[in-house]
RNA sequence: GGGUUGGUAGCUCAGUCGGUAGAGCAGCGGCCUUUUAAGCCGUUGGUCCCGGGUUCGAGUCCCGGCCAACCCA
């Protein structure tokens, strides 16, 4: 970040003397006849193009030059020979710098060595780069500057940009196919008054006009709800929720949360609907639903199978299986004992549900690499959701966990406005967190029975791109600011 | 917050037992009109993260700090 270091001055002079010759170094306009990866791949000897893109190689024959164009599309080679564009104009490439843009004009041709090149008849210098780019071939190594200048990584690296290509694929393949089962997608208040829909901190703003404080939303659910007492049967959104909480590997501050709601629905609609969603998304992405993840080496490490139907197994013989078969019948104590002897940290679990929680958390959930519906879960740990008819210790709910990580929570949602009162109560504590009333009032004039789904979608791209950090697969996650 | 590893040229990295700071790439100059990690010749470029200490002498050893990654909480 040097302002004076010998390299920018050098650009910088190399950009006063373009000035100097009547040279304008950053055009105004040029538009191309096609991408350059699309010239190459319509390729026809003699056919004229015209392409524009960052200098990415610059090779000095003498005479002629080789220079390498890259833009979204890809890459094109641009042959240029002084004999066709004049000494003048020739000494001007001759001193283009790794970075900059340009346009260029001519007619396509294959080399000896056949590589399709576009033989230069005129150009025009787009943008002057007054910073050297970082790397030739070995990509970005420095992971800070990875995150924090994102555009260096994106222009060092394929693979980054294919990844980010690949993220918004799988949002577009989302839409589509909830799009096209007749969900419409709806845009809710990110500011609110009072955050709802899971227990989370909230960040907290101020909005100066009205003098009041406002939360970030921690997430979409309770508006969501409100659309379906609205008559909107089928919604969902895809926006960004806040959670208050430390940095890792699997958490940023802010991430992208699909939310999704079918009246008439429930867990179990919703659980085919996930199944076929992720297939979808997976076939048409990546082509295929065995999901390859690789170390850095490139040696496989492990396939997620994605196809349908997924292992649906209940929430106690997951935990039975991890710490006991007896576990529940020997006693909230000595639960609390034999979890610490399995190596759990229980300081933040006060009750006995938050004991089997932690168990759960700490040596199921990682186990689980293939997709897996976790069904009957416990009600104390989700207000929001329908008791089990079969089993009332037990809620209407899945947690479908892929890749050792949580990925999707889905639930039959409780519209008994009475009962759903009481829950929020309970879980508020009294003082603690105050009551979305005017969510409890939208229940009240009724909501349809409905399946809801939460989709975290950073989660998602990771299991599906094999990035075991989320940082990956955020193009600028959150740092600490310099 | 704890543990581990790391911080050296614009980039990627070496640097042995403590003995005057190195390579490749990029840059600059030269040669070369089908090269492609082009090649060949020459050459510029350093707060070795910061501050102390030990020593005749510290990139290297010791102490403290900053920053980062990973693991744990």
């Amino acid at each position: 970040m040097d302002e004076t270091h010998a390299l920018i001055e050098q650009r910088r002079q190399k950009l006063a003397a373009l000035r100097a010759r009547g040279i304008d170094p950053f055009a105004n306009k040029f538009t191309p006849s096609e991408g350059c990866g699309e010239a190459r791949q319509r390729y026809a000897e003699g056919r004229e193009v015209a392409v524009a893109g960052r200098v990415v190689a610059h090779r000095d024959m003498g005479k002629s030059q080789f220079l390498v164009l890259q833009d979204q599309s890809g890459r094109l080679q641009a042959y240029v020979q002084q004999q066709a564009v004049g000494a003048e104009s020739f000494d001007v490439i001759k001193h283009l710098d790794l970075g900059d843009f340009m346009g260029a004009r001519g007619p396509l041709f294959t080399t000896r060595t056949g590589e399709v090149t576009v033989k230069v008849q005129s150009f025009t210098l787009l943008a002057k780069a007054l910073r050297p780019p970082p790397a030739k071939w070995h990509g970005l190594e420095d992971v800070e500057i990875r995150y924090r200048q994102r555009y260096l990584d994106l222009m060092a690296d394929e693979r980054v940009r294919d990844l980010f290509f690949k993220r918004s694929q799988i949002v577009w393949e989302i839409r589509r196919f909830l799009h096209e089962r007749g969900y419409i997608e709806v845009e809710t208040p990110m500011m609110q008054s009072i955050p709802g829909g899971a227990a989370a901190q909230p960040f907290v703003t101020w909005h100066n006009a009205l003098g009041v404080q406002f939360h970030l939303r921690i997430a979409i659910e309770l508006y969501l709800k409100r659309l379906l007492v609205g008559g909107m049967d089928r919604v969902f959104e895809i926006g960004r929720n806040f959670r208050n909480e430390g940095l890792s590997r699997r958490h940023n501050p802010e991430f992208t949360m699909l939310e999704v709601y079918q009246a008439y629905g429930d867990y179990a609609s919703m659980m085919e609907l996930l199944e076929g969603m992720l297939a979808h998304v997976a076939r048409a992405v990546l082509g295929t639903l065995a999901v390859e993840h690789r170390d850095p080496e490139g040696k496989i490490v492990r396939t997620i199978d994605l196809t349908p139907p997924w292992r649906r197994v209940r929430y106690r013989d997951l935990v039975r299986e991890a710490a006991g078969a007896d576990w529940f019948e020997i006693g909230a104590p000595a639960r609390r004992d034999r979890a610490l002897g399995l190596g759990i940290d229980l300081a933040a679990a006060e009750e006995d549900f938050e004991v089997t929680g932690a168990v759960f958390e700490k040596l199921v959930e990682p186990a689980l690499i293939q997709p897996t519906l976790v069904t009957h879960l416990p009600f104390e740990l989700t207000p929001l959701a329908k008791r089990s008819l079969e089993d009332p210790t037990t809620v209407e709910v899945f947690e479908c966990c892929i890749n050792g990580q949580e990925i999707a929570p889905a639930y039959t949602e409780q519209n008994d406005p009475i009962e759903q009162r009481d829950r929020l109560e309970h879980q508020a504590g009294g003082e603690r967190q105050k009551l979305d009333e005017d969510f409890l009032v939208a229940l009240e004039h009724g909501m349809p029975p409905a399946g809801g789904m939460g989709i975290g979608i950073d989660r998602l791209c990771m299991m599906l791109l094999g990035q075991p950090n989320i940082r990956d697969v955020i193009l600028f996650p959150q740092m600490k600011p310099r």
